[in-house]
DNA sequence: ATGTAACATATTACATGCAATATGTTATCA
DNA sequence: TGATAACATATTGCATGTAATATGTTACAT
């Protein structure tokens, strides 16, 4: 009963799959490079089967590519794979807002009002929003609709959606964080005045928006690393 | 441990996965029934690796739920489960539905008139659709929509909602098929004539009514078990 | 009865060995 | 030079052993 050195929060495999995964997030392996799984196990100290059932977890979100008889990759996304996402999520983030709009208007809206706290305190003080803080607020902005929407499948989708959002997040910035706040606060405004039709048309644009963005930026970086 | 066949077109996992899974679909397993590795590996006569990964892949797919440490068991939809379908349906086919219009009208129009072809003929003899020859058509219906579309992540989600789709579809009646085919004959005519937006309307009360006929018969089935 | 302690059983997570297979590289021949 | 054959290497799929852990059950005391 008394578990005081069984503190054995996860497993070896959930260990090392947020490990890879925190490398691969924060840049620490590249994109394209390929997951040696014995120098993992070498690494870790331990076997291969945590390590493989980590990569087949990370394959699964997209985060990483098996290629037969060759091995793991980190993902090295496209252009086409930032409209296909983008495309995708202005499907399910639609869905989403509707259902949540429509089961329970009140508790969306206050949710969302309480997330955006986070940032208003920055505003106030005319300071910069940090990055991180600003990524936890907009994680948090797309997936309150899906948490109210009450659909678990959803909300599953949007997890798995989201980490490859993060993946090729290089950053876009302080402008268009800006951009895209003022039209998560006019979602939320049409939202308030009973304007469904319109806050989802608003949706759609803002990721259309976030997507050339993040394709400007993805260019860029390619052409940086080409020359 | 005379293993004198070895002419493995695949592999064990993908074996043991497709006859799990086809047991599923055909009843042959019933909702809520335990899947028994040691029974499997002793049935199948290999060990519990590839039992075990294609339990795995099964719910991943959603056939299957894995209770931890209680074993895994074949899913037992609930009506919330089948709404929970439909509201996904209606997301992601919608938007794979203005994708492939948008990017091929041409081609989209073209195979679905190709996949028509197969249920044309029992009209044209005023013979009663067979229930496969149906169930191909519809899947295919739907399919080439996230086909066309030409998103590869949609394709996918497509992929896997179906699977859970056939769980529960214990069959609608051939009167439902008819309604089916009449709105499906619907969204064709107006997406020839450039009504995305009507097809789309259609499109999502085709879902919805499938969705309520599926409700229907799954109580219906659920009281004749009770009684 | 009701809560608890002791025990039997089943599931997990992990480690490892191994043979079949695919890939990449190097050597060889036309 | 270009095709191919031989070889080294890495990946895969599968089998199996095992310890830790969770679950269910039975026996016992209050």
């Amino acid at each position: 009963m008394t578990t005081v050195e069984k503190i054995q929060v996860g497993t070896l495999t959930t260990e090392c799959y947020g490990r890879i995964k925190d490398d691969i997030l924060n840049k620490r392996i590249r994109w394209g490079q390929k997951l040696n799984v014995p120098e993992l196990t070498a690494r870790f100290g331990i076997s291969r089967s945590p390590v493989v059932k980590a990569i087949e977890r990370l394959s699964h979100e997209g985060l990483v590519q098996i290629i037969p008889n060759r091995g793991s990759f980190v993902s090295a996304p496209t252009k086409r794979d930032i409209v296909e996402i983008a495309q995708v999520r202005i499907a399910f983030e639609s869905m989403a807002c509707e259902l949540a709009f429509r089961r329970d208007k009140r508790a969306l809206l206050n949710s969302q009002e309480l997330n955006e706290r986070s940032i208003t305190d920055y505003e106030r003080k005319q300071q910069q929003i940090p990055e991180d803080v600003w990524f936890a607020y907009d994680r948090n902005f797309h997936r309150i609709f899906a948490e109210v929407a009450g659909n678990r499948r959803l909300l599953e989708i949007y997890e798995q959606v989201r980490n490859q959002i993060e993946l090729f997040r290089v950053f876009y910035g302080e402008g268009d964080a800006l951009r895209a706040l003022e039209l998560h606060r006019e979602i939320l405004t049409l939202l308030r005045e009973d304007q469904l039709g319109d806050a989802l048309k608003v949706l759609r644009i803002h990721i259309e928006e976030v997507c050339e963005q993040t394709i400007d930026e993805f260019q860029r970086a390619m052409n940086e690393m080409g020359q």
